[in-house]
DNA sequence: GCATACATGTAAATGGTTACATGATTGG
DNA sequence: CCAATCATGTAACCATTTACATGTATGC
């Protein structure tokens, strides 16, 4: 049995995202950042300079190849492509359990379709736990400050808080039906 | 006419923050901790190793002083108390036009009572254009793909920044109002 | 006897942004 | 002629996180 070459490392967010887009075709610097800022832009942008410094990583560490394009009328270029190995830590990241952040959890929702709906409904299932917790502390303090002239500041973060605590409980409803059927 | 030592330098958020809670009064960097994650801490809250790095530097630019407090049970301590100077810093970030995220927003409206409720109503202002120019072109782009089934899992992420962009309006009205009484 | 609260820091790594640098081609 | 697009990077800086380090006092 040969070892197939892993990455034991955990990817950044940055660098699944640029996997993620490397998974729609063979794209150039360039042309990543373009797309990054039409879609998942949205969510999450890379600086060039973090691209551009990505990029030569992936290759190293196997995760994509690079192919150098000549051009006539435009300067030349390199292209990358994920290789099954960076497909393999793409759908790794995807299936990791216990998004850190929104971000994170959006982002791999975005991505979802390389990845079974049942291993997306996990993640949307653990993030429900946190933000029902989430909301509960928030309607504890909402008791504690609601009345008080005081905290009118605060009081109003707090109204932000949990308007989008429940506003994020019932898009994952939504999401969750979407992606059960 | 004398000059007042000026911190030209932009403030970090997290330094805002800890002014902010410095303002309350004089506290240690535990107290700072403690009441960070009780409050201010779910919009913002700071590793301790930085805050016991900013503390120190909040000093030597003259914005906070710095007293020893002797204790019997306890480790003694350090306790930092705003200057006026650390005061003028504080609103001049409150007061200063864009805030560049919700973070940042939310953060300048929880410590708002600092500041006449004019500025606040300036930032809000400023962010709910950003906001509707948001939305509008979110929902450009959901004519674009909502029937297409390949942009299932986009269109999912698509609904949460509509469903969030419509929320933060309303919250931004509510706000408003709130805070023109 | 052990966990927790009190109290403060250092060192190293990392992930990311901003500014700088260059140059060809296309379209108005 | 000028602006925009295509194309790729380097250098410097920064804010922040994680891990390490230490020690007392209180309450169970």
């Amino acid at each position: 049995m040969r070892t197939i070459p892993q990455q034991t490392k955990q990817l950044t967010t940055t660098e699944a995202v640029v996997l993620g887009l490397l998974a729609e075709g063979e794209r150039s610097g360039y042309d990543l950042l373009k797309r990054a800022e039409a879609s998942v832009g949205h969510m999450w942008s890379p600086a060039k300079s973090q691209l551009y410094a990505i990029l030569p990583r992936l290759v190293d560490g196997g995760l994509a190849r690079r192919r150098a394009v000549r051009q006539r009328s435009r300067p030349d270029k390199q292209v990358y492509r994920l290789t099954p190995v960076g497909r393999r830590a793409l759908t790794t990241w995807l299936e990791q359990p216990s998004p850190r952040s929104w971000d994170e959890l959006l982002l791999k929702i975005f991505f979802g379709r390389l990845v079974p709906a049942a291993v997306l409904l996990q993640q949307l299932d653990e993030y429900r736990e946190r933000e029902e917790a989430r909301l509960e502390e928030y309607r504890t303090i909402e008791q504690k400050i609601a009345d008080d002239p005081k905290s009118r500041h605060g009081y109003l973060t707090l109204r932000y808080g949990l308007a989008f605590a429940r506003a994020r409980l019932r898009w994952l409803d939504a999401a969750v039906k979407e992606l059960s059927e």
